[in-house]
DNA sequence: GACTCCAGTGAACATTTGTTCACTAGACTG
DNA sequence: CAGTCTAGTGAACAAATGTTCACTGGAGTC
């Protein structure tokens, strides 16, 4: 982080509060494309018309949240391939580091996993080529472990979109409130440990 | 489907029109969330407070939709079953008939797909029994296909909980235009087969 | 210290929203 | 045939929405 004038750091505040706002009153379960610019702007504490200061649009808000949380999400993923060839428990590391970054960042990974699919046009267009990325993160990195040498590319590519489509698919149940009480085996992270685990038997 | 009198069969037919107007505002990729009750009676052709004569509020059109689309889904289900025990090819013979069924039913399906996580917190409940129930189901045949027999009901459960997480994940890609045209190997019926034979070989 | 710039203000607008109420006309029931 | 019941109407409402415009005041610059 560059040092900023107190002017332009000020400006980043109030964007940051905008982008707060719409993530919060999303946590009592709403979808993004259900919230206005109006209810954003007064939860943020500015009038409507500054949210123009920031934004075009409701749509390029729900942009920026997309590209916000990149960030932390790729950032993940680089952490667990450091990991990746520590002997044994290579899933079950990387899982550990998965969701302690969800938890973490909550309402920002609550955000992707409600808009993956449900937001306006632009908004899932965004998440879907954040996805590709991490997909073809995790395709190089699979492309460097030994036990899968024997794959060709397309095969490779098929596996690490299961494995991207699984981790997106599980975030709701990481996210939201657990409800009930689980019992241990039905814990998230066992399940998903297990999960990834018939992934990875099947591909040897 | 037992006749019925006229009087009672045309509120069915307004309401089915209720149904498929919010089902086709939807197809341009809005969120159900984000629908209002004068939009969805407008566009069925209703005045706005006709509404009211089939539902107390959007959020009972919501759980109705998803009530109806439960139907073809475990029909569906079950026709895969019944092919279960076809020599060879079950993961192909089960994947054909399931992408027919959502063909074939393709703005109900989309519906589950955006609003399984997206949608109002009945909405989103609702779908969720709707999917336990499937996976229930799903762990019932399991236990009878003779290649899992070894494995004890906790792990069954894990592996139809993955199974259908694959599927309903895969949903939006099956439904969503598909932008440009795909690499034979990566079209999704041939993607969905192979994701599902990793995690059968897996589960051996 | 005078001047510019711009994040945030506040009033105003035309629309749209959810919900209410009294109503009508046509199908049902006796 | 007379009478009820009800799916759909149409007007009315208070509230909320997105967007516009001219504005203010304090931080930035010369």
């Amino acid at each position: 982080m560059k040092p900023l004038q107190p002017r332009a750091e000020q400006k980043l505040q109030t964007r940051h509060a905008l982008m707060d706002a719409a993530r919060s009153l999303m946590d009592s379960g709403r979808g993004f494309g259900s919230l206005s610019l109006r209810e954003v702007a007064r939860c943020a504490g500015i009038v409507p018309t500054g949210f123009y200061r920031h934004f075009d649009d409701m749509d390029a808000l729900g942009l920026a949240l997309v590209a916000e949380v990149g960030e932390p999400f790729r950032e993940t993923i680089r952490q667990v391939r450091h990991h990746e060839f520590e002997l044994g428990g290579v899933i079950d590391a990387s899982v550990r580091i998965f969701l302690d970054a969800v938890a973490a960042n909550r309402s920002q990974f609550l955000f992707l996993a409600r808009e993956q699919y449900g937001g306006s046009l632009p908004v899932r267009l965004a998440v879907g080529a954040l996805r590709e990325r991490i997909t073809a993160d995790l395709v190089a990195d699979l492309a460097q472990m030994p036990k899968l040498q024997h794959f060709d590319t397309p095969a490779q590519n098929v596996l690490a979109d299961l494995v991207v489509k699984t981790v997106f698919a599980t975030l709701p149940e990481l996210i939201d409130p657990p409800a009930r009480a689980l019992p241990r085996h039905a814990t998230p992270e066992a399940k998903m440990i297990e999960q990834l685990r018939f992934i990875f038997i099947g591909a040897k």
